[in-house]
RNA sequence: GGGGGAUUAGCUCAGUUGGUUCAGAGCGCCUGCCUUACAAGCAGGAUGUCGGCGGUUCGAAUCCGUCAUUCCCCA
């Protein structure tokens, strides 16, 4: 049967993906090999690809195969996280399309409802992840809503509080008031908006006609205002200090107060302060106790006191009053601003900072280990720069609000037995809680008495203990797959949630295993469509990874992905990167063509031959050491960049054309052995980066037993290197080039044989003059003692070469060419020359540098005597 | 306003302690080729005041200062 002329990718892939899954190949148990794990970042359970996934899953994969090659016990855990808000908003959505209202549900026939969704869309990402090749060991899938892992996140939420590491507390939090639940600030995103400055006058108490003015982007929080603040310094209200101001509209009087909070150069100077509604005059408020007064319900609109606005949205009040401040004399005018505006990341809803009674978790001397085995290194970033980021943040780190007001989650395992303020009792089950109750109520507590907690826990509450917890770590401690997995190797992740995520793991990493999570970030960018805008589902310029699979194959889309993508840096994705990428599967899949169709016979073996396997096993072995060294600094674009050279220059257009036999001819026995072997080697270093391919291949090359695929293969061992082989093909190597230039340039087609004349004046190395024959199509390559006229001519290492080319040749332009080389040879030899001249440079350069310098020197000297010559004898 | 990056070819990026021809790679572009594995290919080629200015040095893309532009995080 035909060999195929181009690469069909979507069978293989296939087939030996269903081949590895049912070898068992991905699934990992303890044994005596040294571990390489790797955890997922849990996707969102209801989420689908998107191309920010590709990403992150390839270098995943990348690394675990790799390792796997290694002969390591290579783990790659998967699994889903429940994503509270996004999962519940999209589970009140899809109610509501049926009719049916949150508020209409129990608790429970809620979560009935959720786990129904969770079963019918959880888990399409992990199929979608098989599908790009994912070598995750499956039997492992884990969710942070398993009950084991349930039962950890309550552990520890138990064991913190008993600590004294948890409290509640009422704090200002940031509100959205559509999904009803507080977000933690790294779920708030702040965006410029134009909005207006509303200059608004209050009428000092007491007087007949005097007024202050204060200017506000939120007139209709004036319902709530509990004082007007002032800066003492202020000379222009020094007559205010000690009065009273009318709030307009409401008629309550409130104490004008000074703080040197206030800018005096904002606005009027003068401050209206809201305790119940923004975080700086909520701290205001505290420092001079002031009557702190909420105007707003849950969802946005007004209460009942805002008066007859009660029940109106916030921002239609907003309107509505500037036009009743209006009419009553009370606005002095408006301006166009410009100012920040937090919106939630989950809702897009404007966050209402609001004071409410939440959890929190102490996080300052948590968070110190996690500081310092950054910092020292215990624990490495790629790239590293990311440390200072994380530096800033983990030195002015914050208590982190952990209660949701949701019911998707793990449920608060705090208990109320009664109405006063310190009635509850934190236990993990109803039982122990109404044993501890008991005791803190000092009379008996009946389960019925009870009543938990209704919130749940911020999701990333479970996802902190997603590398102990997917082993059964805290609910088996000390378990043997813990000992042996933990700490895992390398967390793939993007650089946004550093804070949500990977600070807080380490955190409980060092809280609850005394040991680091893992021992390598490594950042990915931000994937970004090619205007530079990050790719999001609302603007709808992601591509549909599964789509670009079918079209470019998952080897493709893979290489697509990783060729410009060093860690740290935005990947701004363009489909044609794919298009290269299914290019070079096709190269690969055409070299394998060309050497299985070859006829092979117990010939003699060509002298070319055997130099091209000493040089290629040479090159092979220098280009390993450097891609081991790429991986091992996670440089893995530059990794991917060096094979793909290695494999599409160097084994490709040079050795494969190097050995080729001539048309019809056959190829002997040792040098397709050889190269076999070599194109072996080849697809094991490709493995990592385009698996199915390279598994593919690796069957149809040799005969293969059972068991012996390359997914499992060694990876290769890095052999010495020949470097006088290396270095005679590089000189081979420009002798080809300048032949193939004068090809081109007087138009001689690759058919037609040349002649070649050397003319030798330094050392010569004739190693690769085979080579040289073969690759340039020369008739004759003979050595000459005298320049020859008539010809095209070039210098390589100061030896003249020629190749007659009749009559026909250009005397007039091979001498401007021979000009212009000499002209900027001599300018070269003055640089150096300049340099040797300069006592300050012979003082002050090491001896190594000035030996180099001579060295140029000299070769100058003698390439510009050959050059002279020639010219003259041109004439 | 505070903190951290970044600025090198048309694009995306390398460039380790200042010193080999150090100004590079891939893509793109230009030229010529349907050469017998691959036109999803082959062979050649061009492209930059290394953001600006100043300084240190025998020597600066690299170190220092400053300005500019830009991105991210925090307030």
């Amino acid at each position: 049967m035909e060999t195929p002329k181009t690469y069909e990718p979507l069978k293989a892939e296939e087939k030996w993906y269903a081949h590895w899954m049912e070898k068992g190949y991905f699934h990992s148990v303890p044994d005596d090999r040294e571990a390489y794990t790797i955890v997922i970042p849990p996707p969102n359970v209801t989420g689908v690809l998107h191309m920010g996934h590709m990403l992150n899953n390839t270098i995943q994969d990348v690394l675990i195969r790799r390792a796997r090659m290694l002969g390591k016990n290579a783990c790659w855990v998967p699994g889903t996280d429940h994503a509270s808000i996004a999962t519940e908003a999209k589970v009140v959505q899809k109610l509501r399309q049926e009719g049916i209202k949150k508020s209409d549900l129990t608790r429970d026939e809620f979560l009935k409802h959720a786990f129904e969704w969770k079963d019918k869309h959880g888990g399409i990402i992990l199929e979608q992840l098989k599908k790009l090749g994912a070598s995750c060991d499956w039997e492992r899938t884990s969710f942070t809503m398993d009950p084991g892992y349930s039962e950890s996140v309550l552990d520890v939420f138990v064991d913190l509080y008993k600590k004294g590491r948890i409290y509640r507390g009422v704090r200002m939090v940031n509100w959205d008031p559509e999904a009803l639940t507080a977000v933690s600030d790294e779920e708030v995103l702040h965006k410029e908006v134009n909005s207006k400055l509303f200059y608004v006058r209050y009428k000092i108490a007491g007087s007949d006609d005097q007024w202050l003015t204060i200017a506000t982007t939120r007139p209709e929080t004036i319902l709530g205002d509990s004082a007007i603040c002032i800066n003492p310094n202020d000379k222009r209200f020094t007559h205010l200090h000690g009065k009273q101001a009318i709030v307009p509209i409401s008629n309550r009087i409130i104490p004008i107060i000074q703080d040197d909070y206030v800018d005096m150069e904002f606005g009027t100077g003068c401050l209206k302060v809201t305790p119940a509604h923004d975080t700086n005059d909520y701290d205001l408020g505290k420092k001079h106790n002031l009557e702190t007064i909420d105007i707003f319900n849950d969802n946005g609109t007004l209460n009942e006191k805002g008066l007859h606005y009660d029940g109106l949205d916030r921002f239609e009040v907003r309107k509505q009053i500037e036009k009743e401040l209006y009419d009553k004399g009370y606005l002095v005018k408006t301006e166009d601003h410009i100012n920040k505006i937090g919106f939630s990341e989950r809702t897009n809803a404007v966050i209402e900072p609001k004071l409410s009674l939440q959890w929190f978790v102490d996080m300052k001397e948590l968070a110190q280990p996690a500081l310092e085995n950054v910092m020292n290194g215990n624990i490495k970033f790629h790239p590293d720069k990311f440390k200072n980021t994380y530096k800033h943040w983990m030195d002015n780190i914050k208590d982190w609000c952990i209660s949701r007001q949701l019911w998707w989650g793990h449920q608060i395992p705090a208990w109320y037995f009664g109405s006063g303020s310190e009635d509850y009792v934190v236990a993990k089950t109803a039982d122990e809680a109404m044993q501890l109750a008991t005791v803190k109520a000092g009379r008996a507590i009946s389960i019925s008495e009870l009543k938990q907690d209704e919130d749940v826990l911020d999701t990333w509450f479970s996802s902190w203990l997603w590398p102990i917890s997917v082993f059964d770590g805290l609910t088996n401690p000390g378990n043997e797959e813990i000992k042996y997995y933990y700490p895992t190797n390398d967390l793939v992740t993007a650089p946004e949630i550093m804070f949500f995520w990977v600070a807080r793991m380490i955190i409980a990493g060092y809280e609850y295993m005394g040991d680091l999570p893992f021992k390598n970030v490594y950042y990915t960018g931000i994937v970004r469509d090619k205007l530079g805008r990050k790719m999001s589902k609302s603007l709808g310029n992601s591509p549909d990874p599964i789509e670009l699979i079918e079209k470019y194959g998952a080897d493709g889309v893979r290489m697509g992905v990783l060729i410009s993508s060093p860690a740290g840096n935005d990947l701004p994705f363009d489909s044609s990167q794919c298009e290269q990428g299914r290019n070079f599967t096709n190269k690969i899949w055409n070299a394998y063509r060309l050497v299985s169709a070859w006829d092979v016979r117990e010939i003699e073996q060509p002298k070319s031959s055997i130099k091209a396997i000493e040089w290629f096993d040479a090159k092979f072995n220098q280009e390993l050491a450097i891609i081991n060294d790429l991986f091992d600094k996670f440089r893995i674009s530059e990794a991917l960049m060096a094979i793909y050279k290695l494999v599409w220059d160097d084994f490709c257009s040079w050795y494969l054309e190097m050995i080729k036999p001539g048309y019809e001819q056959p190829i002997d026995s040792k040098t397709i052995e050889a190269t076999k072997d070599f194109f072996e080697q080849i697809l094991k270093v490709i493995q990592p980066f385009t698996p199915f391919i390279a598994e593919e291949i690796w069957h149809l090359i040799r005969t293969r037993n059972d068991g012996d695929d390359i997914i499992i293969a060694e990876w290769p061992k890095v052999k010495a290197v020949n470097q006088a082989v290396l270095d005679s093909f590089t000189k081979g190597e420009e002798v080809i080039i300048n032949i193939r230039n004068v090809r081109k340039q007087n138009n001689i087609a690759n058919k037609v044989k040349m002649d070649l004349f050397i003319k030798k004046n330094n050392e010569i190395d004739s190693s690769f003059d085979s080579v040289i024959v073969k690759m340039g199509n020369l008739s004759l390559l003979e050595y000459s003692e005298t320049a020859i006229s008539n010809a095209n001519s070039f210098i390589v290492n100061s030896n003249e070469y020629y190749i007659p080319f009749g009559d026909s040749i250009d005397i007039e332009a091979e001498k401007a060419k021979l000009k212009e080389e000499l002209e900027y040879t001599k300018g070269f030899l003055n640089s150096v020359q300049k340099k040797l001249q300069n006592e300050k440079f012979m003082a002050g350069a090491p001896d190594q540098v000035v030996v180099m310098e001579r060295k140029k020197e000299s070769e100058a000297l003698s390439k510009i005597a050959i050059l002279e010559e020639k010219l003259t004898s041109m004439v």
